[in-house]
DNA sequence: TGTCAGCCATAGAAGAATTCTATCAGAATC
DNA sequence: GATTCTGATAGAATTCTTCTATGGCTGACA
């Protein structure tokens, strides 16, 4: 015999648990002969008895305490490696953690979380929200596997996936010149005042963009915390404001005092991506949250 | 398949090693078609691909260097328990746990110890002192390994070896009206006071049933706690006590106040035997230190 | 481009090891 | 003294591992 073997240390473990061939040979789910036999073949091959037969009991020597100690260190590390293996054969199983900027998160995941529960029941998703930067931070840090965000950014060591184009829309008060009709033509803006988000949201650099091309000018000494106080300033009057198409829609479209109307084509619009570290092990379970999401998310 | 094998390990870890299946197999000497089918197999049951074979070279995946980490542990481990088999393989190494009586092993230990470090110098001796009726207990609870004491003791589940017979020998008073001459015979003792140790101890009841035999009577109010103590209130004249020999043998024969008087042929004595559990995986040392005793604690 | 060498996978037979059931022997118990 | 409990033994069936021989694929080289 050249090797040691796992299965008669697991013999020799139950013995040593039971105090008893019999009741440890049934814990193995093997008949007691077998047991026997094999724990006096590993005796045989280490050259020490390792059991002491008694008549009532079954005890260890010293040196079978000593094994024994070893033995179920080992029967452990056998373990950790099916559980490594089970970790890694299910490329679709265990936690990710994903990140959506405010902007995104509260109007995307309800239309994608019950669709990824169901596709990927294995996998475990650790949601979190932050702005682009903090999230690139978080992200390269490995403090986060995912990151849903507006395109393009920065990549670098990084690699994204384009997962949807969602448009803006704009949304005026109630009462607004521009509150009738269908679609809304950028050049209709022009001096329009527009209420945006503080600094730090992506989103209202991206808005200022298009401000800027079409001429409205930014409502001084107001700056927004998130789409739901935008959008309560606009239902007051105070101004207009472009929001992302999926902040309109379901709960989010009826808001009181608030009128939204798409624009004409070509419609401004922003990437929204999907990111992760090029070196991720995740990659398999990230790409297909990325189908998932692309498939759903405007449709 | 039930368990891993640390064979199929072995084979993966030469791969991780040799980053060669050819000669993986021959440092493992086998033959590549086992290495590989071993390891296919391995893979299966794992359900995750270790190896990525390249044409000219095979790399392990994630999963496999993650795996190969706990597997050289597991390799470590089990030559650690070749290791300690093969230290634990000389019978006469390691400890061994010897119970002696209180009226024995102050006495006879200074006499054989040093011959049983010479003649058995891998064994590790542990001391203990126990009366008869503790000593019986711990060694088939397995707390001690062997244990000396008078015979004839209940043997049930025990073996024994007679080591030596111990003769009795007379403590009186120095002034004593038996303090003088060479033997004395059982018959003088008649209407001495006599004193004795506390209940527990075998000797009380040795010397008592000599007692009753020739006509003595026990002090009353009095049992000493050790046969020092017992020598003690000797040489302060208050009674005359039987010792076994070897208390009054080297350092022990010169007490002051106490002469010590051999009895006449046939002497009384008590048996000293040699005490283990029938199963025990000791027995070789044992019966090592059993001759050794036995050659030496009279001689 | 065709041949060769290197590397791993596959196939089938031989051999070894493990397992089972049935039974035995020794010790403890009633 | 019969019975029960415990571990050991025996022989057959099964399963696994190993071997040799060979195939298929890829890259190197003339």
């Amino acid at each position: 015999m050249a090797d040691i073997k796992l299965r008669d240390l697991r013999y020799l473990v139950a013995v040593a648990d039971a105090g008893h061939f019999g009741r440890a040979a049934a814990a193995c789910h093997v008949s007691q002969p077998t047991l026997s036999a094999q724990l006096k073949k590993l005796e045989a091959y280490l050259g020490v008895q390792l059991v002491e037969r008694g008549t009532r009991h079954a005890s260890l020597t010293t040196a079978g305490q000593r094994i024994v100690a070893r033995a179920r260190a080992m029967l452990e590390a056998s373990d950790d490696i099916a559980q490594i293996a089970r970790a890694c054969s299910d490329p679709l199983a265990g936690r990710l953690r994903l990140a959506l900027l405010p902007t995104i998160g509260p109007y995307l995941l309800p239309r994608v979380t019950p669709r990824l529960h169901k596709a990927l029941p294995r996998l475990e998703l650790m949601l979190y929200e932050y702005q682009t930067a903090p999230m690139l931070e978080r992200l390269r840090a490995g403090d986060i596997d995912a990151g849903v965000l507006a395109l393009p950014v920065d990549l670098d060591g990084l690699e994204a996936l384009r997962l949807y184009d969602e448009p803006f829309v704009l949304a005026v008060p109630a009462e607004h010149r521009l509150g009738k009709g269908g679609t809304v033509r950028t050049a209709d803006l022009a001096g329009e005042t527009v209420l945006l988000l503080e600094d730090g949201h992506c989103l209202r650099d991206q808005a200022l963009d298009v401000c800027s091309r079409v001429g409205m000018h930014e409502k001084q000494d107001f700056r927004a915390t998130s789409l739901e106080t935008l959008r309560q300033m606009v239902a007051s009057g105070v101004g207009v404001t472009l929001l992302p198409e999926l902040a309109t829609r379901g709960v989010y479209g009826a808001a009181r005092g608030v009128v939204v109307r798409p624009f004409a084509k070509p419609a401004p619009t922003r990437g929204v991506g999907l990111v992760w570290r090029r070196t991720s092990a995740r990659r398999e379970a990230i790409e297909a949250i990325a189908k998932i999401i692309a498939a759903h998310a405007m449709g």
